[in-house]
RNA sequence: GCCGAUGUAGCUCAGUGGUAGAGCAGCUGUUUCGUAAACAGCAGGUCACCAGUUCGAAUCUGGUCAUCGGCUCCA
C-alpha cells in the first residue's frame, strides 16, 4: 500500500496533483516509504518552515532529477523576472513530477505567455550559467541580500514574499542563496539570485528537457485569506525521451478519465437541464451499482448489519441538533422554507436519521452493538470549481452505516469495520491506497465536543490500526467536525488523490442527541458511534474503478458479461436462446448478464464494438456452431479462443476470475 | 468561491469579418457475412446564452452559464 507520492510537504509546497501522473521512468520518481516514519502533516510546522520540503522519498529527494527540477524552477523564475521585472517571486519547489513557482504578477499571465517564458529559459540555459551557493552569515545579512540583489530595481515591495519566507526561518538556521550569472554575446549580464536551501545542479546548461504545462491560481501560503498568486507548473527530465514519454503518458491518462469512459461505456451522463453535479445513471451504470451494492449488502449481513431506509429531506431542526447546519449551512442546497410551516432541508448526511431510529426504543447493553446500514443518497452544494464528474458530485450515494457500541465494544467493532473495508478493497482489486488518520487541528474552532472525547476517539482509531498492523499517516485538521477518522486515500488517472472509504469514531453526536443504553448496572450509559463507509461514495468508487480498469471491469462487475454474436440473421433465434439459457442460470446459480448483438453488421464490426465496450466474453454463433453444438469463443484479453462445445465454454465463463489484468 | 483555459452536429475536431464543414455515430436501401470498421444514399447545427461593434459576426467587445486544469473546501 502507500502510493507513489510525497505527502508531508509544507502546504505551500503541496504537490500539484495534476503533475503526479506516474511517468514511471524506471521508477526514478517512485517514492515508497514507511508511513509511520513520515512526518505528520501539520499546518503549524508548515508555516514555521515554509522553505523546506520534507516527506518525499529520500531517493527522489536526493536524486539528480530532483535537483534538476528545482533548478528548472529557478531558471523559469529567472526568465520570468527578465520578461516581467515587476513580478514578485514567492516559492518554487520541485514536486513529484516536475516543479512550480508561485509568482505575483502585475497583470494576469496568459497561457500563450508560457511559450515566451520557455524560449527565454532556453536562451538562459544556452548561456551556461554556473549555479553557485552563497551562504548568508545570518538573517540580517540575508535580508540585505534580498533587498539589494533580488528586487530588479523595483523597490523593497518586490521582495515582499521572500522577506516573509526569511522571517519564518528559525534564528540560527543556515540561510543560503543560489546565484546564477552569465554574460551574453552582446555583453549583457544576466543574473538571478534566490533565497533557497538548494541543492541545485551545477550549471543551467544541464536544464534542457523541460516543458511548462499550465497556469493556476494558488493562494499565498495556501490560505484563502491571502492574495492569490499565479502558479506556473512545469516539468523537466534528464533526457528528451523521458520528457516525451511523460507527456505521452499524460495524454494516455486522459483516455481513461472516468468522464470519457463513462460516456463511451454508457454508465452515466449529465444534463444541463438537470443541473451541475447531478448524474443520471444509465442502464449499464445502474447495473454496475447494483452489483456493487449487492456485494456489500451481503458482506454486511454476514457481519450483523441491519438495513434501514430513510427519507431524502428532513426538518432542519434535526440538523441543527446534530451541528451540521452550523458547520455547513452554505454548503447545502437552499432550504425548503414556508412561512407557516417548518423548514426542511435536502439531507447532506444520513447520521441523524439513524440516530432517530436508535432512539426510537429503549436500548439494553444486550442489544449493542446496533449496526444500521443504508445506501443513502445525499446532496451537498459543492463549490462550482470543485465538481468533477462523479468523483465529486452534488448528488451521491454513501454506503453508510452507523454502529452504536459500548466503550468495551469499541475496539473490536472498529477492527471489524477495518476488516470489512479491507475485504471490500481486495474484492474490488484496489491495492494502491494509503491510510490517513485525520485528527483535530488545535488551531481551529470548527470542532464540537470535549477534548477528552477527542483524545479517546483518536486513541481508539490508532490502537485499532496498530492491532490491524495498518500503516497510517496522521493528518491534523482532517477530522470531521464531530470526531477523528481513518480515511483510505486513492489516486485517479491524473494522479489526483481522493478519499474513498472512511471510519469515524464519534463521542459527540451521542452526547448532542443524548443517546443511551441501559447497562448491566441497570443505569443509563452513553453509547459511542462509529460512522463508516467502505466505498465512501458509490459514485466516486465507480469513477476510480473505471479509471483503474480503463473501463475493463473484472468479470463479476462487468455490466455486460457476455455478448452473443450471431453471424447472420438466420442465427438470431439460436443466439437469443443461448442468451436466455445463460441468463436463466441453467448451468449455475450465477445468472449472467448477457446481450445479443443481432444488428445487421459484419462480425468484424460486432467484435470491434463489443471489444471497445470491454465485454469480457463474446460468443460467436454461425452455421458450423449450430450444426456441431459449439460456440466460437472470444475473450476480451485473450482474443479468439476458437470453437468449443457449449459446456466447455460455460465452464470457462464461470471460472473467470474476479480479478482482471489491466488491458490498458 | 478564486486564478487560467475552453464552448461549432450525438462524439472527435476543421473553419481569423462575407451563404456552416469532415470523420465516426444515426436513418434508409443493398449486402447475410467466421474473429477489431461492408457499400451507397439521406438527414442532422439559433456556432453555449444575452447584449454590443459592424452594411455584414461562429469569427471582434462585454456580460452570463457550463465544462476543463489548478487553488481553497470536502460532514
Amino acid at each position: 500500500m502507500c502510493a507513489r507520492q510525497q505527502r508531508t510537504q509544507d502546504q505551500e509546497q503541496r504537490q500539484n496533483p495534476h503533475q503526479s501522473l506516474d511517468p514511471a521512468p524506471e521508477g526514478k520518481v517512485s517514492c515508497r516509504y514507511n508511513l509511520r516514519q513520515s512526518v505528520p502533516r501539520n499546518r503549524g510546522s508548515r508555516k514555521a518552515h515554509p522553505h523546506c520540503l520534507r516527506g518525499l522519498n529520500m531517493s527522489y529527494e536526493q536524486s539528480y532529477l530532483y535537483k534538476l527540477r528545482h533548478s528548472a524552477a529557478h531558471l523559469m523564475a529567472q526568465a520570468v523576472t527578465e520578461l516581467y521585472p515587476s513580478a514578485k517571486l514567492s516559492i518554487g519547489p520541485p514536486i513529484e513530477n516536475g516543479f512550480y513557482y508561485d509568482i505575483d504578477f502585475e497583470s494576469p499571465l496568459k497561457e500563450e505567455d508560457l511559450e515566451k517564458i520557455e524560449n527565454k529559459m532556453r536562451e538562459l540555459s544556452n548561456l551556461k550559467e554556473p549555479i553557485v551557493c552563497r551562504p548568508a552569515k545570518d538573517k540580517e545579512e540575508a535580508k540585505k541580500v534580498i533587498l539589494d540583489e533580488t528586487t530588479n530595481g523595483q523597490g523593497p515591495e518586490n521582495a515582499l514574499y521572500k522577506l516573509q519566507l526569511l522571517e519564518a526561518i528559525p534564528d540560527g538556521d543556515a540561510v543560503t542563496f543560489y546565484e546564477q550569472r552569465a554574460t551574453d554575446k552582446q555583453g549583457k549580464e544576466h543574473a538571478f539570485i534566490d533565497l533557497c536551501r538548494g541543492p541545485h545542479v551545477e550549471n543551467t546548461s544541464e536544464i534542457k528537457n523541460f516543458k511548462l504545462l499550465n497556469l493556476a491560481g494558488a493562494y499565498w501560503r495556501g490560505d484563502v485569506k491571502n492574495k492569490q498568486l499565479t502558479r506556473i507548473y512545469g516539468t523537466a527530465f534528464e533526457t528528451k525521451d523521458e520528457l516525451e514519454a511523460y507527456l505521452h503518458n499524460l495524454e494516455e491518462a486522459k483516455k481513461r478519465d472516468h468522464r470519457v469512459l463513462g460516456r463511451e461505456l454508457g454508465l452515466f451522463m449529465f444534463s444541463p437541464r438537470v443541473g451541475t453535479g447531478l448524474p443520471l445513471w444509465l442502464p449499464k451504470g445502474a447495473t454496475l451499482r447494483h452489483v456493487m451494492t449487492d456485494f456489500l449488502q451481503k458482506e454486511q449481513v454476514k457481519r450483523g448489519y441491519e438495513p434501514v431506509v430513510t427519507p431524502h429531506i428532513a426538518n432542519i431542526k434535526l440538523y441543527e441538533k446534530s451541528g451540521h447546519i452550523q458547520t455547513y449551512r452554505d454548503k447545502m442546497f437552499p432550504f425548503m422554507e414556508d412561512e407557516e410551516k417548518e423548514t426542511y432541508i435536502l439531507k447532506p448526511m444520513n447520521c441523524p436519521f439513524h440516530i432517530e431510529i436508535y432512539q426510537s426504543q429503549l436500548r439494553s447493553y444486550r442489544d449493542l452493538p446496533v449496526r444500521y446500514a443504508e445506501f443513502g443518497t445525499v446532496h451537498r452544494y459543492e463549490q462550482s470549481g470543485e465538481v468533477t464528474g462523479i468523483l465529486r458530485a452534488r448528488g451521491f450515494t454513501q454506503d453508510d452505516a452507523h454502529l452504536f457500541v459500548t466503550p468495551e465494544q469499541l475496539q473490536d467493532e472498529f477492527i471489524g469495520v477495518v476488516d470489512l473495508m479491507q475485504t471490500v478493497l481486495a474484492k474490488l482489486g484496489l491495492k494502491d491506497f494509503r491510510a490517513r488518520v485525520g485528527t483535530k487541528d488545535p488551531g481551529s474552532d470548527k470542532y464540537v465536543g470535549h477534548d477528552e472525547n477527542w483524545v479517546a476517539a483518536t486513541k481508539a482509531i490508532m490502537d485499532a490500526c496498530d492491532v490491524m498492523k495498518l500503516e497510517y499517516e496522521v493528518s491534523p485538521g482532517d477530522a470531521a467536525f464531530y470526531g477523528p477518522k481513518l480515511d483510505l486515500m486513492i489516486k485517479d488517472a491524473l494522479g489526483r488523490e481522493w478519499q474513498m472509504g472512511t471510519v469515524q469514531v464519534d463521542y459527540n453526536l451521542p452526547e448532542r442527541f443524548e443517546l443511551e443504553y441501559i447497562g448491566e448496572d441497570s443505569k443509563p450509559h452513553r453509547p459511542i458511534m462509529i460512522h463508516r463507509a467502505p466505498f465512501g461514495s458509490l459514485e466516486r468508487m465507480i469513477a476510480l474503478m473505471t479509471e483503474q480498469y480503463a473501463g475493463a471491469f473484472p468479470f463479476w462487475l462487468a455490466p455486460v458479461q457476455v455478448a452473443v454474436l450471431p453471424i447472420a440473421d438466420r442465427h438470431n433465434e439460436s443466439a437469443q436462446q443461448l442468451a436466455d439459457r445463460l441468463r436463466d442460470s441453467v448451468y449455475d446459480t450465477r445468472a449472467l448478464r448477457v446481450e445479443v448483438d443481432d444488428r445487421r453488421e459484419t462480425l468484424g464490426k460486432k467484435i470491434r464494438e463489443n471489444q471497445r465496450h470491454k465485454v469480457p466474453f463474446m460468443l460467436v454463433l454461425g452455421d458450423r456452431d449450430i450444426e456441431a453444438g459449439t460456440v466460437g469463443v472470444r475473450h476480451r484479453e485473450r482474443g479468439d479462443l476458437g470453437a468449443m462445445p457449449l459446456a466447455d465454454c460455460l465452464k470457462m465463463i464461470l471460472e473467470e476470475p474476479d480479478t482482471t489484468s489491466d488491458p490498458a
